[in-house]
DNA sequence: CGAGTACTTGACACGTTTCAACATCCGTGG
DNA sequence: CCACGGATGTTGAAACGTGTCAAGTACTCG
């Protein structure tokens, strides 16, 4: 409720530095940013369809969902969200939310009133960049679900999604020797992936028999990472890993790429 | 080649006065803009994965899909563009490209560079919000995607799809009549829904039977908007319509959002 | 007219879902 | 401390939706 005191956003600048080179200057609006923490428990709701928050958060710790549908029995996940993440940052410009979001585990997250980033953003054009920035690698990330979830079967599917979540964990630091968190059931896997519960636990069955995963529910580990790679058809490009290049220095010019015909 | 001349990108600020509310001088920066137009047949590759563009398009007329796994047989779509749009917009901000973009149709595009947008963008706060936006509305198009295609069965599934390529044609005007063109292969309804060509052709033989829709391969006519939207469970709040609140006026504050635990 | 592309149809195979029963784990309260 | 109950995980058998294969038809364009 009060706003926090103690320089907690450190998350989010080691977050936007995984993607862009700061100066000082930038480092010291970012940390001069008001927001304040607060705890949740697992399966608490963030937000919900049809909300038009007023603030947006980051996840300081533990796992988000977003998902739609919310109303049936299956809930259909678009979306789990990691520590450093800012997952609700498209309400700056949305005007209604179209997704439900929940406290997948027990998790803090620290919101940031959005006039608060509007004036960041507009005082500092490249941290402007580097949250639109943000926006579009989830966005990347979105694209790659259609196609885990349209058109792959149900083990590369698991496979890939193991894949996904250790490479952005392994991003910022969450996954040391191959092992992190992973606090989900077998249902919501099956949430995340489009298959049933008793699939995704027949398919978890056959990567742990094939030594790729061991995954018990709370923590995920990988076990021959070029082999699960291999099975969940995963390449990493889509993570848009590395720094951005805000002034881009390409090699295809239009002329390249778009031949006159 | 040579920059065009006519103002040809109305188009574009058709769209941005969708969503945003512009006044005098944003316009005249907009029509300002230098780009030249091209051209392509059916077919052509726009982007690949892997390049890195130094401009961006906004599709004049035509068709344009995105799309990943282009190697293997399928394709694999992540999205269909309409005119208006402006679909690689996010290469602005990201490295490299991790879709295929090809002209579904015979279409006509609108080059702008990168360093012209950027600089429209820190001239123009409001410009950049809307530009923001509109990267914005594409991503919340790709969470329904992922409900689509990974929980929706075929009949839904394609019934959904057509509602939305129907409801963004009306939006941009270019659906009279309930009827817009849609000049998609049943193979390519295939790749769009994460089915196989023969059941997209079975499921289409429902929905004629439902009297629902009619649609020969080149032209979409919605028969019956109502049953169509129940059948294909579609609703529209998604697509974000209507024009943002850069300043909103949200009614659920963060204590209401997040009760503290 | 011929050839290629798109569409249509039927039969069958297969992956996945569903249902239902059971086992296991874990926190809670007696 | 143990007994209980609920949630989670596991297993089997059967039903169903969708994919695959293969053949055939209709259309379009040169």
């Amino acid at each position: 409720m009060r706003p926090e005191s103690r320089p907690a956003n450190k998350t989010l600048i080691e977050k936007i530095l995984l993607i862009t080179r700061l100066c000082e200057d930038e480092r010291v609006a970012l940390s001069a940013l008001p927001f304040h923490t607060c705890s949740l428990r697992p399966g608490k709701t963030i937000i919900s369809v049809g909300d038009r928050p007023t603030s947006c958060f980051i996840i300081l710790a533990g796992f988000v969902t977003s998902s739609k549908i919310s109303g049936t029995s299956s809930a259909g996940y678009t979306g789990i969200h990691i520590a450093g993440d800012m997952p609700d940052l498209f309400g700056l410009y949305l005007d209604e939310m179209d997704i439900d979001m929940r406290a997948a585990s027990g998790c803090t997250l620290a919101f940031v009133e959005h006039a608060a980033v509007r004036r960041l953003c507009g005082d500092h054009p490249r941290l402007n960049g580097a949250l639109w920035r943000l926006t579009l690698t989830d966005a990347a990330v979105l694209r790659e679900w259609i196609i885990n979830v349209g058109h792959r079967d149900a083990i590369v599917r698991l496979a890939h999604l193991f894949c996904e979540i250790h490479m952005r964990m392994l991003e910022v630091g969450l996954a040391p020797g191959d092992v992190c968190d992973f606090p989900f059931t077998q249902a919501e896997l099956a949430d995340a992936t489009g298959m049933s519960t008793v699939h995704v636990n027949r398919s978890l069955q056959q990567l742990r028999a094939l030594k790729l995963v061991s995954f018990d529910g709370k923590k995920l580990a990988i076990l021959d990472w070029a082999g699960l790679a291999a099975q969940g058809d995963f390449q990493a490009n889509y993570l848009h890993h590395g720094r951005g290049t805000a002034a881009a220095h390409g090699r295809a010019s239009i002329e390249e790429r778009t031949p006159h015909v």
